[in-house]
Order: C-alpha cells, then sequence, then structure tokens
DNA sequence: AGCACGCCGACT
DNA sequence: GTCGGCGTGCTC
C-alpha cells in the first residue's frame, strides 16, 4: 500500500496521511499537488510531502482523490525553505504553503482561451488567395470585406499571418456573425481555440549595459573578489552613488553563466523605476513578481519559472522568494535594512532578507545587500562578526554632493511664538525662495504615532475605537474618524458626548493638516500628497511619481513613501517637519530607523551641480542622534547603537521572540499572559524574558492582547530556545481555562 | 481555517 | 416543548 503525506492550507502542525490508488501510486512525486477530502464535505489541493509504505496507526485513512500532475509543481528546494520557515517562524507548514502558493494553483487552473481565426490551409497562400479575391461572388460585398479585414489585421500580405482573434476581428470589420459564418461555410474561414498567456513579451530594443565609472568598476571588482570567498556581500553605497548600474552588471554575469537572478525589493512602489531601467538593457528576460498582481497571473509567472524556459530574473517584492528557481545563482536585496521586508500579520511572520539568505545558500548562490543605510544587524554582520564582506561606495554619481543639513530647534521657536503652524521662519523662508526659483520641494512627515485626533478641550475626552484600544485618527478629507488597525469609521461629533462642551479641538499633526498650512502660506504653489491614503490604487502611486517628475507639482508633502529611492532632478530643498516622531517610539530600533529615514529623505536633496538644503526642523537639537545626520555619520551613530544593544541584551547579540497571546476576555488574557511570563522564566531565566510587555494596541478588532518578550543570545541555539517555548506552551495549554487562548509568535520581530 | 457536536435562553 | 446562540475540538 502507498501513502502519501500532505500538506494543506490550514495552520495545522503536521501533515495528513492518505492512501493512494495504484494507478496514482505510480505517478505521485513529492511537489506534486493532490485533490483530498477533509472531514466531511470539504476538498483541498494540498502538496505531496512524502510519498511512503508506513501504514498509519490511531485513524482510519482516506484515499486522495485525484493528482493534478505529473510533474511537480513544487520543486525540492521550495520545498526545503518551507521547512525552514515554519520551523524558524514557529508557524504552521500550511500557513507557509498559503502564503507562497498562489490562489490559482489551490484550484484547478483554467487557461485562458480566445477563439481565432485563420484561412483554412486551401486558401494559405498568395497565390490561391488572389484566385479567390478573384472569383468571388460580386454580390458577397460584405464577405468580401470581411476578409479584406482579416487580411489588414493579420498583416497577411507583410510578414504575417499573425494572430486573429475573432472578436478584434468582428469589432475591427464591423459586420455580423452571419457573415463570418458564410465564410466558414464557404471553406475561407475556420477558428481554432488560441491559448492566451498574460504575460507580455516585451519587444522593446535592448539599450545593453552602461559603463561603470572608476569607483563604481572598483566597488565591483571587490565585490566579485568577495564572492570568491564568501557567500554574501554588504554593499554601503551612499545614496546616487550608482548602485543599481553594479547589480545590472552582476546581473549580465549571472545570466551568462545560466543562471537566474532573484533582485528583491522592499515595496512595489519602488519596482516601477527599476523595472523600466531593468528592462531597458534585459528585455524578456525579466519577469516581475509582487502582491498586486492578480492571481492568474501569478500563476502564470509560477508556471513559466517550472517550464524550460524561465525568466532569467526575477523582480519583486518579498514573496518572490518563494517561486520555484531551477539555477539560482544570484540575490541582490535591495534596500536591505527596510522593515517592510518582515511581513508582519498573517503567519508566515518571515523576513524576506534574511528568508532570501537560506533560499541562496540552499542553491550555493550568492547574495548582495545593498543599501545606503545598513541595517545594524547586517553592519554588525560584515564587520565585527565577520560574517559578511563588506564593500563600500562613498562617492555620489556625477559629483553631486551630500546635501547641506540645518537643525531648526522648534521647542525654543514654539515658546517664542516664533513658528507659522508647523514651520519653521527659516523653512519658510526656504520654500519661498525655492518657490520663486521653480524648484520643487518635498516635506517629509512621518505622520504614525503622531496621528491627528480630536480632542475636548473643556474635559480632555478623546474618542476611540470601540473595537480597539486606539485613538481615532481624524480624516479632514471624508470628514470621519477611522480607526487605523481594523477600519472603524464614525462621523465626527460636533459636541463632546462627555461634558457637552462644543470645544472640540483637533490635536496633533498629519500630512494632510501640513497640507492645508501650506495652501495657506503659499496659496499659488501646487501641493500633492502622497501618503497611504492618496495612494490607495495601484495606479495613484505611479501617476503622483510621473506628475512630480514632469513638474506639475511644486510641494510634495509625504510619509516615509517620499524617502524610498526616487530620484528627482528639480529638487534642492527638502523639509523635515518633526524628527521628534520618530525618536519617540517606544522601540529599540527608534533612532536606528530615524537616521534612516532622515539619510534616505536627505538623500533626494540636491541636483546635478547643486548642492541640496534639509532642513530639520527638532526639539532635540542636542541629541546625538541629530549630529550624526547632520554629520552624515553613519558608522557613529551605529558604533552607538551597538554598544548600547550590547548592554541592554538587544539584536544582533540577542535573538528575540515575541509572544503574543489573544482572547476576547481581558482579565483571562491577563491572567494567561502572568502565568505564561512566570513559566518562562523558570524555563529561560529571568534576564532572559520580558513581561508582561505592553503591546502597542492591547485590543484589536475586540480581541485583547498579550505580549512577552523573549531574549536568546545569539550564540545559543535557537533550536533548543524554540523546542522549550513550545513545551511551556504546551503546558500552558493543558490548563483547561487557557485551551480557548490563541498563542503566536514573531520571530526577529522589526 | 471550517465545520460538527454540544449545552443553555426566547419563541411557534 | 423546540430553534438557535457560539464555545470546544477535529479534521488523515
Amino acid at each position: 500500500m502507498t501513502y502519501i503525506d500532505v500538506i494543506l492550507p490550514l495552520p495545522l502542525k503536521a501533515t495528513f496521511t492518505y492512501a493512494v490508488d495504484e494507478d496514482m501510486a505510480q505517478r505521485v512525486k513529492r511537489g506534486c499537488r493532490v485533490l483530498v477530502p477533509l472531514g466531511k464535505k470539504k476538498h483541498y489541493t494540498g502538496i505531496v510531502e512524502k510519498v511512503h509504505h508506513d501504514t498509519p496507526g490511531g485513524y482510519e485513512v482516506k484515499y486522495a482523490f485525484a493528482l493534478l500532475e505529473e510533474q511537480p509543481v513544487v520543486l525540492p528546494n521550495q520545498l526545503k525553505l518551507w521547512e525552514w520557515i515554519a520551523d524558524y517562524y514557529m508557524c504552521a507548514e500550511g500557513d507557509v504553503y498559503n502564503a507562497a502558493v498562489p490562489a490559482g494553483l489551490k484550484l484547478e487552473f483554467k487557461p485562458k482561451v480566445e477563439t481565432h481565426v485563420r484561412l483554412t490551409s486551401t486558401y494559405r497562400s498568395e497565390e490561391k488567395l488572389q484566385q479567390l479575391l478573384d472569383s468571388f461572388p460580386k454580390r458577397a460585398v460584405k464577405q468580401q470585406e470581411l476578409l479584406l479585414a482579416y487580411l489588414q489585421l493579420s498583416d497577411f500580405f507583410e510578414g504575417g499571418p499573425h494572430e486573429v482573434s475573432k472578436q478584434d476581428l468582428m469589432a475591427f470589420s464591423h459586420l455580423s456573425n452571419e457573415v463570418f459564418n458564410a465564410l466558414v461555410n464557404r471553406g475561407v474561414f475556420e477558428t481554432y481555440p488560441f491559448v492566451i498567456s498574460r504575460l507580455t513579451d516585451d519587444a522593446r530594443s535592448l539599450s545593453g549595459l552602461k559603463p561603470l565609472n572608476n569607483n563604481q568598476q572598483r566597488a565591483l571588482d571587490e565585490i566579485k573578489q568577495c564572492f570568491e570567498n564568501r557567500a554574501v556581500c554588504l554593499l554601503y553605497g551612499v545614496t546616487s552613488s550608482g548602485k543599481t548600474e553594479i547589480y545590472t552588471h552582476l546581473i549580465e554575469e549571472t545570466i551568462r553563466q545560466g543562471k537566474q537572478v532573484l533582485y528583491l525589493l522592499p515595496e512595489i512602489a519602488l519596482t516601477t523605476q527599476i523595472t523600466e531601467r531593468l528592462k531597458r538593457v534585459f528585455g524578456s528576460s525579466i519577469g516581475i513578481y509582487h502582491s498586486k498582481f492578480s492571481d492568474p497571473e501569478r500563476v502564470e509567472i509560477w508556471n513559466k519559472q517550472l517550464s524550460d524556459d524561465p525568466y532569467m530574473i526575477i523582480l519583486g517584492a518579498r514573496s518572490s522568494v518563494f517561486l520555484p528557481y531551477q539555477q539560482l545563482g544570484l540575490v541582490i536585496v535591495d534596500e536591505e535594512h527596510e522593515s517592510s521586508y518582515k511581513q508582519q500579520d498573517p503567519a508566515p511572520r518571515y523576513h524576506a532578507r534574511n528568508t532570501a539568505l537560506m533560499l541562496a545558500s540552499m542553491y550555493g548562490a550568492k547574495t548582495l545587500l545593498g543599501t545606503a543605510t545598513p541595517s545594524v544587524e547586517s553592519w554588525y554582520n560584515a564587520t565585527e562578526a565577520g560574517k559578511y564582506g563588506l564593500v563600500e561606495l562613498k562617492e555620489r554619481y556625477q559629483e553631486m554632493q551630500l546635501p547641506d543639513i540645518l537643525p531648526v530647534d522648534i521647542k525654543e521657536l514654539h515658546r517664542k511664538k516664533m513658528m507659522y503652524g508647523h514651520f519653521s521662519p527659516v523653512l519658510k523662508e526656504k520654500m519661498e525662495e525655492a518657490l520663486a526659483r521653480h524648484e520643487q520641494i518635498i516635506l517629509f512627515q512621518n505622520r504614525r504615532g503622531f496621528a491627528p485626533m480630536i480632542e475636548c478641550h473643556d474635559c480632555g475626552w478623546v474618542p476611540k475605537c470601540v473595537h480597539c484600544d486606539v485613538s481615532l485618527t481624524l480624516h479632514k478629507y471624508t470628514n470621519q474618524l477611522v480607526c487605523h488597525y481594523c477600519g472603524y469609521t464614525t462621523p465626527v461629533p460636533h459636541i463632546c458626548p462627555e461634558c457637552g462642551s462644543q470645544d472640540l479641538r483637533n490635536i496633533g499633526f498629519g500630512t494632510e493638516k501640513v497640507e492645508d498650512e501650506i495652501k495657506e502660506m503659499f496659496p499659488h504653489a501646487r501641493v500633492m500628497r502622497m501618503d497611504l491614503d492618496t495612494t490607495r490604487s495601484k495606479t495613484a502611486y505611479e501617476k503622483m511619481i510621473r506628475d512630480f517628475e514632469k513638474q506639475r507639482t511644486d510641494i510634495l508633502i509625504g510619509t516615509q513613501m517620499v524617502s524610498k529611492g526616487l530620484d528627482f532632478d528639480h529638487v534642492r530643498l527638502v523639509g523635515i517637519l518633526n524628527a521628534d516622531t520618530m525618536l519617540n517610539y517606544p522601540d529599540f530600533r527608534a533612532y536606528e530607523r530615524a537616521y534612516q529615514l532622515m539619510a534616505q529623505v536627505a538623500g533626494r536633496a540636491g541636483r546635478k551641480g547643486e548642492r541640496g538644503l534639509v532642513v530639520l526642523q527638532t526639539g532635540h537639537v542636542d541629541y546625538p542622534i541629530i549630529s550624526h545626520v547632520i554629520a552624515n555619520d553613519f558608522e557613529s551613530m551605529v558604533q552607538a547603537q551597538l554598544s548600547e544593544r550590547q548592554v541592554c541584551h538587544f539584536p544582533p547579540f540577542y535573538r528575540l521572540v515575541y509572544i503574543y497571546i489573544k482572547h476576547r476576555d481581558r482579565l483571562l488574557t491577563e491572567s494567561m499572559t502572568a502565568k505564561f511570563t512566570a513559566q518562562l522564566v523558570k524555563v529561560f531565566g529571568s534576564e532572559r524574558v520580558n513581561g508582561p510587555m505592553q503591546p502597542a494596541v492591547a485590543r484589536v478588532h475586540s480581541l485583547h492582547i498579550g505580549m512577552i518578550m523573549l531574549k536568546i543570545e545569539s550564540t545559543a541555539s535557537m533550536a533548543r530556545a524554540r523546542e522549550l517555548l513550545l513545551q511551556v506552551q504546551h503546558l500552558m495549554m493543558q490548563v483547561p481555562q487557557f485551551k480557548s487562548l490563541q498563542v503566536y509568535y514573531d520571530v526577529d520581530p522589526v
């Protein structure tokens, strides 16, 4: 008897075993999809993890219904990666399967088919066709018209015939179906089903590689040298040093050796500019993959990567690590410091940079991590720990100078009542100058954690979400209060429900408030706001970028979105409205992140031949981080961070695991979190356990949340720590009252 | 994740 | 007397 162990798309900790009939036993392979029953009436598409002959005990085995293909759709290395992710990030393999495989592959996938038209073999030569046209009955004018329309559409006499769909032909000719059928009956036309690919072949002319300048060439040589004895290399290159050009040369060399390249980007938004540049060089050998693609498109890319003509380059966001690769030779992780590489909410909570490193090692491929502001972890790995090679590129392209950074003490100015709303006199003056010179301006306001809300001036009442423990954010545009966690929406009240006062005021400020202030100060300037609210649609972001590039906008206000790798030629002035909102996070990464953000935003200032200016408004001009930003002194910042992290037991010296506990009942959540903490202290010692901690939001979607932080020395065995942790969880779940609580983990949180 | 099984309040 | 609320526990 043959059995298969199957991974189901469910959060189950184990695989399920099914029996297969003799025919299927002959054909089934590891990595194939199978249709299996579960429970009384459900069917799932599962992935075969193992084929074996060990009869399972303890339950009645069911038969798998069907095998969906002869050749595996999940390759051995992918299964290996899934296993690693499930193990390391402490989630079910089914969660990984769900995240990795496009939904279309979890059902029967139907290719898109169109009806196409061609001439029957009788008339396919020019000579025969001429004869037909000459002898065509005089009264069949419409048929003749339709035939000519076909010949035109198919370019019959000029290099054709090309594919012509019946739909296109009918739309083009404006003739009826009757006429069409007449030509079919006359034996002139025939129809056939045509499977259309959603993947467009890019037939643009290729521009070839741009030659590198001396600095870039030196960096490229160093990277190649580094790859001779190391698998990973960190490229620390200042903004505008031309990292993309170096990547391009490395990619070209890799595909010349017949190996594939994975180019990871932190956000879909960034793909547009980079895609254009890479497509000019590599044309149709490059495939794009990210979550905004439709499911059928993703299925097609997956299948193409399994075929014998796969894309040699995949450019994509974090989920691209899940695609099948046949011969992976190089992984590039661009902007490696970006926290959006970490998947936050549904499991698997994986870090795409670290997962990519694991993926590369499975193929013996090299990994290049590129950034202008390395993460503290990667910097440590490339320096003190000696795990990665390090290549630096400090010269900006085309002799662009780093911008001048001007700190402005807004605490002082507020006290002296010299501020114009949120604008210091200096910033206002510099903006006036820039506008007069027809230069563009970027203003940065990181709204997160400092959301605009309303407050009763008399009693201090603040509207809160009914499902979550957060105050509601004011959206003036729709005149509503919105919860950024669950989406709960309610109209703005006119009177305070607590005390009846009419004095409800706006406090805090976000991009929207800034926009209003600018419109008042500079009524003639063309202002554009770029944040999550204004870039909801796939095209909105691209349109904004294009408008700004074409100088249809004078002032661009935005959240961190404006900091990401966009290069504009006409920006000289950048304003950081309030750096303090970034420094006030209750998070050990706050300074690192603040530095990265400010350095990235500052990098947008300056254009060819002219030095940029950054006005940095803060209430803490004396903080070391501010001087590090001003001096562009990444290394001092990172050294300060490293010593702090070492003293306080944080990454990269310790690994963190957050344990989350969720339940509708607050007291039960609190009591389990407390008991769990006590038990963890017993097992790991009090110095390794921080808890119960206050989660960022104590309640989401009406569920109360408890949180515990576990710290494990980087030198210790993480596998052993996970094992002990799961034992403690198991012990907790034995307590009858705690059985209904949800427990999940966030390993290496960001 | 769904869905069935199981034990307590307002209705034909 | 039942219909149905969702809390608990399986599903190979």
